[in-house]
RNA sequence: GCGCCUGUAGCUCAGUGGAUAGAGCGUCGGCCUCCGGAGCCGAAGGUCGCAGGUUCGAAUCCUGUCGGGCGCGCCA
C-alpha cells in the first residue's frame, strides 16, 4: 500500500522532471521500514538514501522532491510526507486506507498474505530430507525437513508452484547391509561389522515373514537381499509416517533405482560426453568439472564400471528438469557443501541455466541433552529419533524453532531446555493470543455482540490505530520472506503482532454491551488479528487453537 | 594446508548499507472486584570476536587476523 503510493510518486517526479531517471540497471528498491521512533510517522522509507549515489545528488534533496510527489491530505492513504534526518521519508497513514485495506483481509481471509511476487508461477521442485531407509529419521534430519517444508510454505505462499520430493535410494549396498543386520539378529547371529544395531533392527527381525527370510530362490544372497528391500519398505513406510506427524507431506518419493532403470543416468552420461565434457583416466571415467571452476574433476563412471552417487546426480537432475520444473532447490545438511559446485558444473555442462539449480545447505544442529552432546549414529544405534524428540516438545514447538532461525547458522538444541520452556516458548504466546480472540469472539456471540461488517470509521482511538497498523504489515512480512526464502521475518512479526494484541487487549474492552458500536467495531479489528496470527502460524505450519 | 559456513546481552537467537542494535529465556521489582495471569508494566544487562579499509552512513560490504563448525574419496 505504502510501497505502490512511493513508487507511484516516484514516477510522477521522474516523469516532471523533478528528479533524473534512474540509470540503466538499476532498480527501483521501494524500501518500506518501521521507523525507530514511532513519532518519525507509521512508516518511513530509505529510497532517497538509496539512491543518492546512483543518482548522483544528496539524499536529502531526492527526499525533498519526492515528498512533494507523494500525494497527501484528506481521501488520499497517506495524509502527510516529511523528509527527516539524513533523508528519509516518513509517511503517516489515513485511517480510511488501513481501515479499507483490513477489510480485504476480512472479506477474503485465506488470500490475506498471499501475495503475487515476481516469481509468481514459477514452478520449483524443492528436495529435501531424502534420508536413505535405513533407520528411522533422527533429530539430525529434523532440520531439514523443517526448513524445506517451510520454504516450500513460504514460495506458495509467494505464489510459485512446489512439488515437494524425497529421494532415496532402495538398491544399494546399504540395503544389502541392513538386510544382512536383520538377518543375523532374527538368527541370534551378532550383527556384521559394517552392518545395523538400533533397537529397530531388532523389531524388523521379529516382525519379518518367514518366507521373505528364507528367500524367494532359497538362496542365502537372495534371501539377504529380499529381506533388506523387506525392512527398507517397511522403515521407508515408518519414516513417511513420522514426517506425516510433523506436518510434512511429499508428492513425490524418487528411487535412485528407478533413476537407473528409466535411462536417466545413462543419457546424462552421454549428453555430458557429447559436449566433450568427459575423459577416461585410470580405467575411470571423469568429468572435467576443473573447467567450470572446481577444484579437481569427478568420477562418473568407476574403473569397475558402476556409476557414482554423483552419476544419478546428473542423471536427476535431467530427470526433474524433464517434468517442466523451472527451478529446482535441494536442501542437504553443511556437510554436502563440497558436492554443490559439482552438480551445478554438470547442470551447466549439459546446457542448463546454473542458476536454475540452486543448493542450500543447514547449517549443522547440536542436540544437547542436559549439557551432554547426543551422538547420531545409526550404525552404532546410538540416536534419538525423531519421534521421541516430538513426543518430548511437539510439532509446533518444534517448527518454531527452527523457523525462528536461520537455516545455514549452527544450532545448539538442548532438548530438556526445549522441554523446559515448552510453555515459556513464544510459540505458545503467539497461539495464546489467538486463543484469547478466539475466546473473546466467543464471549460477545453469547452477549449477542457482532463484529461489524466493516471496519471503516473504527480505528477511533490510539489503541486501535497502534494494532491496525501492525496486521497491515502482514502482506509485507510475507513478501520479504518470499522473496528472502526465510521464515525468520515471519516468526519475529508473529510474536509482535500478539504482544500488540495483548497491549489493546489491557487497554481496550472489547465486548462491552454497554457500547455496542464500539464493541462491533473493537470485534472487527480483533477479528482480522485472528485471521492475521491464524494466517502467520498457517504460514509456518503450526497450529492456531481456538482454545489452550 | 585449501575451501565453505559461522562469531551480536548471562543463555538461545533475530537484525536483507540507514534514525537510539532487538526478542525469548534467565535475573530483579511491580500489576489479579472487570472480556483467558500461557498475560501486562518496569529495571539491570552490549568495545556486534579483533584490526584495518570502502562512504554521507557498517553488526551488515571488502581485506587481514583469532575462535567454533563442516568438508577436501573411483563413499553415500
Amino acid at each position: 500500500m505504502a510501497r505502490d503510493a512511493v513508487e507511484a510518486a516516484w514516477h510522477r517526479a521522474t516523469a516532471s522532471g523533478a528528479l533524473p531517471p534512474l540509470p540503466e540497471g538499476t532498480a527501483l528498491d521501494v524500501a518500506i521500514e518501521r521507523p525507530a521512533n514511532v513519532e518519525h510517522g507509521d512508516l518511513a522509507t530509505s529510497l532517497a538514501l538509496r539512491l543518492a549515489r546512483p543518482l548522483r545528488r544528496p539524499p536529502a534533496a531526492i527526499a525533498g522532491a519526492l515528498a512533494d510527489a507523494i500525494t497527501v491530505g484528506s481521501g488520499e492513504p497517506i495524509v502527510e510526507a516529511a523528509v527527516a534526518g539524513p533523508g528519509f521519508v516518513n509517511l503517516r497513514l489515513a485511517d480510511a486506507a488501513i481501515e479499507a485495506f483490513l477489510d480485504t483481509a476480512r472479506a477474503e481471509p485465506a488470500a490475506w498474505g498471499r501475495v503475487d511476487g515476481p516469481r509468481s508461477g514459477r514452478r520449483v521442485n524443492v528436495e529435501f530430507v531424502s534420508a536413505n531407509p535405513t533407520g528411522p529419521l533422527t533429530v539430525g534430519n529434523a532440520r531439514g525437513a523443517f526448513v524445506g517444508d517451510l520454504l516450500c510454505r513460504v514460495l506458495e505462499a509467494g505464489g510459485q508452484q512446489v512439488t515437494r520430493e524425497y529421494y532415496f535410494n532402495d538398491s544399494g549396498a546399504q540395503v544389502r547391509n541392513l538386510g544382512a543386520s536383520v538377518l543375523a539378529v532374527r538368527a541370534g547371529d551378532p550383527v556384521p561389522e559394517d552392518g545395523y544395531h538400533g533397537d529397530y533392527v531388532a523389531d524388523l527381525a521379529s516382525e519379518l515373514p518367514a518366507g521373505i527370510a528364507a528367500g524367494a530362490e532359497g538362496s542365502p544372497e537372495a534371501a539377504t537381499w529380499e529381506t533388506g528391500r523387506w525392512a527398507s519398505e517397511r522403515i521407508r513406510a515408518g519414516i513417511e509416517a513420522t514426517l506425516d506427524s510433523l506436518g510434512v507431506h511429499f508428492d513425490v518419493w524418487k528411487t535412485e533405482g528407478s533413476l537407473h532403470a528409466e535411462g536417466w543416468v545413462d543419457r546424462a552420461v552421454e549428453r555430458l560426453r557429447a559436449g566433450g565434457h568427459l575423459y577416461e583416466q585410470d580405467g575411470a571415467l571423469w568429468f572435467r568439472s576443473t573447467a567450470f571452476g572446481d577444484d579437481k574433476d569427478r568420477v562418473v563412471i568407476r574403473s569397475n564400471g558402476e556409476p557414482t552417487y554423483f552419476a544419478s546426480d546428473i542423471g536427476y537432475v535431467t530427470e526433474k528438469l524433464s517434468r517442466g520444473f523451472d527451478h529446482l532447490i535441494y536442501i542437504w545438511g553443511a556437510d554436502h557443501h563440497g558436492t554443490v559446485a559439482r552438480v551445478q558444473n554438470a547442470a551447466q555442462a549439459m546446457g542448463y541455466d546454473r542458476a536454475a539449480v540452486e543448493i542450500l545447505l543447514t547449517g549443522w544442529v547440536s542436540f544437547v541433552r542436559g549439557g551432554v552432546e547426543v551422538s547420531m549414529s545409526k550404525r552404532a544405534g546410538t540416536f534419538v529419533s525423531l519421534d521421541e524428540l516430538l513426543a518430548e516438545i511437539g510439532p509446533d514447538a518444534a517448527r518454531w524453532f527452527f523457523a525462528s532461525r536461520g537455516a545455514n547458522v549452527n544450532i545448539d538444541f538442548d532438548i530438556e531446555l526445549a522441554k523446559k520452556q515448552s510453555n515459556e516458548n513464544p510459540v505458545y504466546y503467539v497461539q495464546y493470543a489467538h486463543a484469547r480472540i478466539a475466546s473473546i469472539l466467543r464471549k460477545a456471540a453469547e452477549a449477542g455482540l457482532a463484529a461489524a461488517p466493516s471496519l471503516r470509521g473504527s480505528l477511533a482511538g490510539p489503541e486501535e490505530a497502534t494494532l491496525a497498523r501492525i496486521v497491515t504489515r502482514f502482506p509485507e512480512v510475507v513478501e520479504d520472506a518470499a522473496e528472502a526464502q526465510e521464515t525468520q521475518g515471519v516468526t519475529t512479526y508473529a510474536t509482535e503482532l500478539a504482544t500488540a494484541f495483548h497491549a489493546f487487549y489491557r487497554d481496550a474492552k472489547v465486548v462491552d454491551a454497554a457500547n455496542a458500536g464500539r464493541s462491533a467495531a473493537r470485534l472487527a479489528l480483533v477479528d482480522v488479528t485472528r485471521i492475521t496470527l491464524a494466517n502467520a502460524l498457517g504460514l509456518l505450519g503450526i497450529s492456531a487453537p481456538e482454545a489452550m
